[in-house]
DNA sequence: TATTGATAAAAGTCAGAGAAAGTCAAAGTG
DNA sequence: CACTTTGACTTTCTCTGACTTTTATCAATA
């Protein structure tokens, strides 16, 4: 008996393969369809939809809501991708300088977007005190190269 | 099925171009017309045209009243600061979101640039849990937004 | 003519219901 | 033991309706 999970990570990536790439899904929706609770939704998507594994995902609640998840074309970019496995799940400030002074230097990013990624990353935004603002650093970072592949 | 609000935000949008920047709609033919009780409409201007996101909005009750709706043009840097300052030190993703699409419209960023932010300042990048991310979410978007004045 | 007061015609407020998605830990499986 | 599945509980966003406040109108009165 193939497992849920799998069932439920192949239909979506039908319906990604099918839609170009990006795909709007209702968690409810899908749970109802499968037969099981949403939070299984979740749970495919945690585990099957990462940054890592080249997927940009977004979503909202309320009525209304929904789930985008957007695969990244590694296409042209393998080296992105390269980037965003090889910065873990924790970054410190002067490591992530150095992540975009190399995009920067490869020409993947543009002055200005290097910019934005200083600003979004620094201490100064992220907060000093914050015991895990390295992990919070690295989430963000990958999220942002991610969303511009 | 489209959200309500969001109907009647293109709707109100819509006719804010139309007229050059500055309309004036009555509360009740506008519930009237999408056939939602009034108050509805007030929903959708707490929501979607606040001073933070460059409109400015006044109102009369009584017979004959009406809510004028005004499009605040502040251009280019002077618009950025005017959000900087207007930010407060708490932002919710949805708000975020608000002044990404408004910097998108004006055409202070690019899309890749409106994608950027959208990234940084998701809760998939922030964390959900975290109990001061509404605080951190500022901070990096007020970083950011200085960073391309 | 000027004032008053009743009635109608707006818009505003706020709490609660409804509709989604998220979290987390415990239980199940192989 | 690692991975999967479940479900109770939480959070966020939207929509509704009862009630309040403000303004206009107009007839009655001073």
């Amino acid at each position: 008996m193939p497992k849920l999970c799998e069932v439920i990570e192949g239909f979506i990536k039908d319906m990604i393969k099918e839609a170009n790439g990006i795909v709007e899904i209702q968690r409810n929706e899908i749970a109802t369809r499968f037969n099981c609770v949403p939070s299984q939704i979740n749970y495919v998507i945690d585990t099957r939809f990462t940054v890592e594994q080249g997927y940009y995902v977004e979503s909202r609640r309320g009525g209304g809501g929904h789930i985008r998840i957007k695969e990244v074309h590694v296409g042209g970019s393998s080296y992105l991708m390269h980037l965003v496995n090889s910065i873990g799940n924790s970054v410190s400030q002067q490591v992530a300088e150095a992540f975009i002074i190399n995009l920067r230097d490869y020409n993947i990013i543009s002055d200005r977007e290097a910019a934005l990624f200083r600003a979004a990353v620094s201490d100064k935004a992220i907060g000093n005190s914050l015991h895990d603002r390295d992990h919070i650093r690295a989430a963000i970072i990958k999220n942002m190269l991610i969303s511009i592949v």
